[in-house]
DNA sequence: ATCGTTGGTGCAATCGTTTGCATGAGTGAT
DNA sequence: ATCACTCATGCAAACGATTGCACCAACGAT
């Protein structure tokens, strides 16, 4: 048996769709007379009757519905972004549709065409390049959107990013303070803003100590593989540092590893400090120490910009930046004097 | 400037609606001349045509979505599951929807039927409770779901879930070759398949070799917090076990918290045995001895099976089950000689 | 008694597709 | 030349809701 719609529901209470239709709902039920809402209300229930929210969102021209991109669900960063995300949603009567791109632009392009063609209000991004063709299709477009964790270099965008260059100053002078003088960077990719932000808020720290430039290197991705790979550069470096700053905490753990595999510890040799303060990131050996991101409030922060956007498209797009924070833990220590 | 519509397509082509939609759909295509095809066609590039999938889904009465229930994506377990039903699914020209419910009924009834409004064609669960009225209601209903790493006790339903007998089967060998044999289980909440089906395996491998039945508690949650307050009745236990096995990696985390806190250590003082090999795991310290489940085959093989099943809804529920593997690290070791 | 107002309801169009059926032109067999 | 078919296309009715507008009854004011 077919489930109830409107019709059956309108026959059975004696009235007509129209009245069924505002009966039932919260916005127009001051239409309708007290009795009839009531009426109308019991023949619903005595169906089980539940709208149907595709022909609704045709006619309305509303899905009530959220694209979400992001890289990889898998990446432990992501979860809670994308929990903050979806419980706001929730909140404001909103359902949230996922996709990973794992930083493939023709992904990215795809998915967000199909979540276009599913007539989605709005689209919450945490996959933005600097430069982005995606996206500039998107503003052309007009579709509403906002970035998460990640930015683009020029337009006026609507963004909730951490505050880079503020994390990359905590790192640095906390090193400072140890006694580290002579400090690398594994960085993130610089087509990302991430990447480039922290190299750039990196250098400026250690300038603003007067510190020499230490060694630094590009991992090619935020992840443990990427790291290992950029961290020999920088570990075997004419003067090696006493201490790394990593782009991110993935990229950390490879720099680990990479320093395992050189036979140097953590942090005796050198200390590593990564960025994000994931989840588990405390319970690993050496426990990293991280400037921490709260990547819940990232994910909520977007999706509420997101909602007054669709609310209000004309309203002004800002970047909204989050402070980090410095948590210390086993990875740093003072510098061994030789 | 609104959207170009299939009637704009139409229009700028010259011909009716009809054939537009014929033309530019893949199955039909065929029906219409290869010239007005390609008239279309290019028509529709032009106007940069997108079609609209909830107008479609409204009159195709099939969505091509799927909906998906997880206790909390920000539980290490579930972003692997959640990316292989998403592959498959994507795969085939589905779109997920996804939700959190924290394993509470309220919500997972909530989502549910916020799912089915939207007219999903079918629901992936990870929630299940072994007897859960949820679930009832989506067998009266008749819609097609299948559900994911968790089971219910009766009614011929679709699930992929681990072989949790076999699971411990695996831990508890390990532990008897190693030497032990007063052996522990932290067990799940029981009202989970997983849980209850997890601590009766244990017995089962325990009696299989002869043992006496170790100490056994039931942790509230598949949490380290559940975990650690539970673990005292086992480690405080009169004879205290040499080795305990959990329900699973958060339990087993829990586990080693309060172990820790006795002033025991691991696996010196006692061995601990995790269920699933969540992501970084094997880095933590001790690296966790575990079970391992392979999460992202789970989701897959869900998805699979949901996509069969919404093709041909008479087609037979059946139950799979994943092959658990044993993967050995740092958290077991042969008992200490007192 | 008349008129304007208000409140409740119904009518019908509409959102953008898909699809069963009708139509008409062209083709080949007889 | 007729008939039966096939092929390409158009027509119009859905799918299930929402909503501007028209309508009508009741009511209070003059």
């Amino acid at each position: 048996m077919a489930p109830a719609n409107l019709k059956d529901v309108a026959r059975l209470a004696g009235v007509h769709t129209a009245t069924a239709s505002r009966a039932l709902n919260e916005r127009t039920a001051g239409m309708v007379s007290p009795e009839t809402v009531e009426r109308v209300r019991e023949a619903a229930d005595a169906l089980g009757y539940r709208v149907n929210r595709v022909a609704r969102g045709l006619k309305m021209r509303r899905s009530f519905t959220v694209g979400m991109l992001i890289p990889d669900i898998t990446n432990p960063f992501f979860p809670r972004m994308v929990r903050g995300a979806e419980d706001s949603l929730h909140e404001a009567g909103f359902t949230l549709v996922l996709a990973d791109t794992d930083n493939d632009p023709d992904q990215e392009r795809r998915h967000r065409d199909v979540m276009l063609e599913r007539q989605v209000d709005g689209l919450l991004l945490a996959t933005a390049r600097r430069r982005d063709r995606v996206i500039d299709a998107l503003i052309a477009a007009e579709v509403p959107f906002v970035l998460v964790n990640r930015t683009v270099d020029r337009g006026r965008v609507a963004a909730v990013i951490p505050d880079d260059r503020a994390g990359m100053a905590l790192a640095v002078e906390h090193l400072y303070a140890q006694g580290h003088r002579r400090i690398g960077h594994v960085g993130g990719p610089t087509v990302t803003s991430s990447g480039a932000r922290r190299a750039e808020g990196f250098l400026k720290a250690l300038r603003a100590r007067g510190l020499e430039p230490g060694p630094t290197a590009e991992a090619q991705g935020f992840t443990i593989e990427a790291g290992r790979e950029a961290a020999p550069a920088v570990l075997g470096a004419a003067a090696r540092p006493s201490a790394i700053v990593a782009a991110n905490d993935l990229v950390a753990l490879g720099v680990l590893d990479a320093a395992d595999a050189m036979g140097l510890s953590c942090p005796e040799d050198v200390s590593i400090i990564g960025f994000n303060d994931m989840a588990f990131i405390d319970r690993l050996s050496p426990p990293l120490t991280s400037v921490r991101i709260d990547e819940y409030e990232l994910g909520r922060r977007a999706a509420k910009l997101l909602l007054s956007l669709i609310a209000d498209p004309s309203s002004k797009r800002k970047t909204v930046m989050l402070a980090p924070e410095l948590v210390v833990r086993g990875s740093t220590g003072p510098p061994t004097l030789d």
